[in-house]
RNA sequence: AGUCGCGUAACUCAGUUGGUUAGAGUGCCAGCAUGACAUGCUGGAAGUCGUCAGUUCAAAUCUGACCGUGACUACCA
């Protein structure tokens, strides 16, 4: 073996054997009793892998190669998303390069393109996947735009619309005036933002007086249909049902009364425009207000207003119309105000609340089982307080705007005839036979938001509608592993889908991971430049391409001064390659129940380096095992016992904390045990024992079946590195398996527990300590043997002593062992206490005794801070008959203890001091 | 405004039904080329568990208030 782990070569060289002999094929296991599932939220397909992907397909993998390796049929789901808009922003970027637009080239030529362009790109965050060794189902990968899923996106519409749960109606939705459709609110993004509060006049008609109105939009002022007041302002009470003169227009409209209406803010009297904002048609139908639409598709001002406005932009227009009103004396003030701006999320531009026409999904029938389906059990979160977040939403849940206004999806199957009567039906001939022969038929232009597809995911990939075997061995899947962020969009659907069309929940459990944030606890953005490529951490990156890649193409190129600046700081040195699995075991050790992950570098150093140790302790032992024949019958040692009772509590914890998704304690268990159990302890203590005949062998056997454990334990983690050991020791172990990846994962081995065996090692820990702790506190050199004398031993210290006499010498490197009896003299020394056990090192030559007489009180001090406390308890009288006897009878052991120690040392500084 | 969360060592975080001498990693201090590993080894310092009150024999853990901080949802035109 190299001396220093190196990731690179190895995770290159698996990626291929892997793949390549279909080890993450779902047919694995195929006889077993047991099936396990997975779907992969599908990725975007213009998207590469983000920080939260690798977190949470790190996650994903763990359990997939954790229930492999149980020996259950396992399918990890790949895929990704037509992400409608954003893939049909790309192709329209490279046409806009040549001047083309996509109406130039036409709507069938267009989607070509778009095919053309996914058949090229469309796999990058599919190979980043492989870049960090995900072990999904490649074979199965899925696209929702593949015919399968299309069918099933097909059906579920007919279906639902058949059943009067679809229909199409014209409601506000939010607007984007630059892509020119419907956007979901997960696209729209509301931010603070710095604007003004106009007050404007509204003259009272057959009157002097006049209603000062409030508002952040002037321009809509052409759209108004009503001035609402709250019914008890005494302010206005006597203007409700009198009419107003629409300043700019030559309209009258309605003062009216409504308890929506703050009269504490601006000046209590609000001017209503249902046809441009969400509260204000709600008020419009509860009064019966006329919907007067004022804006085009492109958020002009349409024809309908006065022509004075007519084709100005929006913002133009509000211009034009503050100065007109200004002109006529109508403008009270401007104030500067502070307002929530939704702007799209692909084009930055402020979302119209708009009217038009669109599909929409009734939702209450479907929402009622999903709400059931948590409440009932059938389906977990966890963390299970996520709950909350979901029946919040599904309790105020609105019908879901499906259909959008671009041409990269799934078309929506419905046709019109020329009096506008809808037909649905999954193609022409079969809407031509309902309509009657010769019936003049158009398709919808629309096409379904993408989540409609999202949310069959689950069974849509595994063939339904068809019954497929798949179908009915992997669904419902076992748990769907996603952030919070996409509950309601994604999460909520697919319950409702999966109800609806596959009859059973999709998945039985919800594992909502953190989400990953920079070292300052800041969300990673593009725009802040703050993010992380997992790629970058897997093979490092100079500081100079890391601030080129954080500061090109940025929306806001002011901020790459700042950004640069930040970088610098942060990264000084750029970042240097930690390999896959050590970002792998980074990940699973930050996944606790947390809603926010700090990123920390220095983690990941951390268990670059575990893997490092890991590595050099696996080349210790094929060194000291190297040529060797292995008798897995041979004696064993305390020691040995030790380390294979220490790895059954390792695998009772490990399997634990997986029943629980607690990855971060699974990984920290298992890397307490690699390196303080397994390195610190048992190869040190195997060092003395290889020396010695009568223990080598067993010792030889321990060591390598104690190391192929723990790799496979390891490798849901870190697959790479164990998979390499793994074939390193090949020779040395009997493994039915050619690869690490397809081996048993190790059962617990309850006859292995040796609870003696555990109390004599940490006597023996205890031991070398002591002796370690006099050493490092009165520098003696760890390279000095030093002799050693024992006093006050029982009778089990006594037979520890010589069962360990050996390894106590070469642990503790003591030149001697010596028992004194009681009555004996003790020279000057330095003392160390195993329970009531007196280790005594002579101090002669080494150091001189005020050195050892203050150690002695700063630990007699320790120790007396603790009497103290256990005192304390003892002596308050409610304690000792309020607490359970068990809890006061170990106190009292902990006082009794902690007293005899303090006497000892006491005794012996008495001694030091008088000598 | 509503909902949910967080506040434990210098930093990042564990601490699962109340009983631990409150832990880990990183960082810090001191020492060390010992033959698997300096990406290492040995020893050490470091915490009034945000504050205050309450419940209890017993609170980092349960309750309440407050302070600080964050996210989400809905917004005031």
């Amino acid at each position: 073996m190299e001396k220093t782990y190196n990731p690179h070569q190895i995770e290159a060289k698996y990626r291929d054997i892997w793949e390549q002999g279909d080890f993450f094929s779902s047919q694995t296991n195929s006889q077993s009793k047991d099936a396990y599932s997975i779907v992969l939220p599908p990725p975007n397909v213009t998207g590469s892998l983000h920080m939260g992907h690798a977190f949470q397909h790190t996650i994903m993998d763990v359990f997939t190669r954790y229930h492999r390796g149980k020996g259950e049929q396992t399918l990890w789901q790949p895929g990704t998303d037509h992400a409608g808009i954003a893939t049909q922003m790309v192709v329209e970027r490279q046409l806009a390069q040549q001047n083309i637009t996509r109406h130039e080239v036409g709507r069938e030529k267009f989607i070509e393109k778009i095919w053309d362009w996914k058949q090229q790109s469309g796999g990058t965050i599919t190979s980043q996947m492989r870049r960090l060794g995900a072990s999904v189902d490649w074979d199965r990968e899925r696209f929702t735009m593949d015919e399968g899923l299309s069918d099933a996106v097909q059906k579920v519409f007919i279906d639902l619309f058949n059943e009067g749960l679809i229909y199409r109606g014209k409601r506000l939705v939010n607007w984007d005036p630059v892509l020119l459709t419907a956007v979901s609110d997960l696209e729209v993004i509301n931010t603070e933002e710095q604007g003004s509060l106009w007050h404007m006049r509204y003259p009272i008609a057959d009157s002097d007086e006049v209603l000062v109105v409030a508002t952040t939009r002037p321009e809509t002022m052409l759209g108004d249909s009503a001035v609402a007041v709250h019914p008890n302002d005494v302010r206005y009470k006597h203007l409700i049902g009198k009419m107003v003169n629409l300043p700019l227009t030559k309209r009258q409209i309605p003062i009216i009364a409504d308890d929506y209406v703050d009269m504490e803010f601006g000046t209590g009297c609000v001017k209503i425009t249902p046809a441009h904002d969400f509260n204000d048609y709600e008020m419009g139908q509860r009064h019966n207000l006329e919907v007067i639409n004022i804006l085009t598709d492109e958020a002009k001002i349409n024809d309908d207003a006065p022509t004075a406005y007519q084709g100005l932009d929006r913002f133009v227009a509000r211009k034009q119309i503050v100065k007109d009103l200004e002109a006529l004396d109508l403008l009270e003030k401007i104030e500067p105000h502070t307002l929530m701006t939704p702007r799209g999320d692909r084009t930055n531009t402020v979302i119209e609340p708009y009217m038009t026409d669109q599909w929409f999904v009734k939702i209450q029938p479907l929402a009622d089982p999903a709400i059931e389906a948590v409440k009932n059990g059938d389906i977990h979160f966890v963390p299970s307080n996520w709950e909350k977040t979901y029946f919040n939403w599904m309790d105020n849940i609105q019908d879901w705007c499906i259909s959008r206004q671009i041409w990269w999806g799934h078309r929506i199957p419905a046709w019109y005839d020329e009096d506008g009567k809808i037909y649905v039906a999954s193609s022409l001939e079969e809407v031509q036979q309902q309509a009657g022969e010769g019936v003049v038929l158009r398709q919808d232009e629309d096409v379904l938001d993408t989540w409609f597809s999202s949310a069959l995911w689950p069974f849509s990939t595994l063939g339904w509608p068809e019954k497929t075997p798949e179908l009915s061995r992997f669904y419902p899947t076992n748990v769907l592993v996603t952030g919070f962020d996409i509950i309601f969009f994604w999460v909520a659907r697919m319950i409702m889908f999966g109800l609806k069309f596959a009859g059973d929940v999709p998945f039985k459990d919800i594992y909502i991971t953190g989400l990953i944030k920079d070292g300052q606890g800041q969300k990673m953005s593009k725009s802040k430049g703050n993010v992380l490529d997992p790629i970058d951490l897997i093979d490092g990156i100079t500081l100079q391409d890391l601030l080129e890649k954080r500061t090109q193409g940025m929306m806001q190129p002011e901020m790459a001064e700042k950004i640069k600046k930040q970088t610098e700081k942060e990264f000084a040195d750029g970042i240097p390659s930690f390999g896959a699995d050590a970002l792998r075991f980074t990940f699973a050790a930050l996944a606790s129940f947390g809603r926010d992950i700090k990123f920390d570098l220095k983690r990941v150093e951390g268990y670059r380096n575990f893997c490092n140790k890991l590595w050099n302790a696996s080349r210790f032992v094929l060194m000291k095992l190297e040529g060797q024949s292995i008798n897995e019958n041979a004696p064993i040692s305390t020691s040995d016992k030790w380390i294979l009772s220490r790895l059954q509590h390792t695998k009772i914890t490990v399997e634990k904390h997986l029943a629980d998704y607690r990855l971060d304690l699974m990984s920290q268990t298992l890397y307490e045990f690699v390196w303080h159990d397994y390195c610190d302890w048992y190869l040190e203590l195997s060092k003395p024992l290889l020396d010695d005949d009568n223990t080598r062998a067993g010792t030889q056997a321990t060591l390598i079946k104690v190391l192929s454990e723990t790799l496979t334990l390891l490798h849901p983690i870190i697959p790479f590195i164990t998979e390499e050991i793994f074939e390193q020791c090949q020779s040395l172990t009997e493994s039915d398996s050619e690869r690490l990846i397809t081996t048993a994962y190790p059962e617990i081995d309850r006859d292995l527990i040796c609870k003696n065996s555990e109390v004599e090692i940490a006597w023996l820990q205890g031991f070398v300590l002591g002796i370690r702790q006099i050493r490092g506190e009165m520098n003696i050199a760890p390279g000095k043997s030093l002799p050693c004398f024992i006093q006050n031993n029982n009778d089990t210290d006594q037979n520890y002593l010589g069962n360990n006499h050996s390894i106590l010498k070469a642990l503790a490197k003591l030149e001697s062992i010596t028992q004194l009896s009681d009555s004996d003299e003790a020279a000057e020394s330095a003392t160390a206490l195993v329970g009531e056990m007196k280790i005594l090192i002579p101090l002669a030559g080494l150091v001189d005794k005020e050195q050892e007489i203050a150690r002695l009180n700063k630990e007699i001090e320790k120790l007396a801070k603790q009497q103290q406390q256990f005192s304390g308890k003892l002596n308050n009288e409610k304690f000792v008959s309020g607490a359970p006897e068990a809890v006061v009878e170990k106190e009292r052991q902990k006082l009794h203890s902690v007293e005899q120690a303090i006497s000892d040392l006491g005794q012996q500084l008495d001694k030091i001091s008088t000598l």
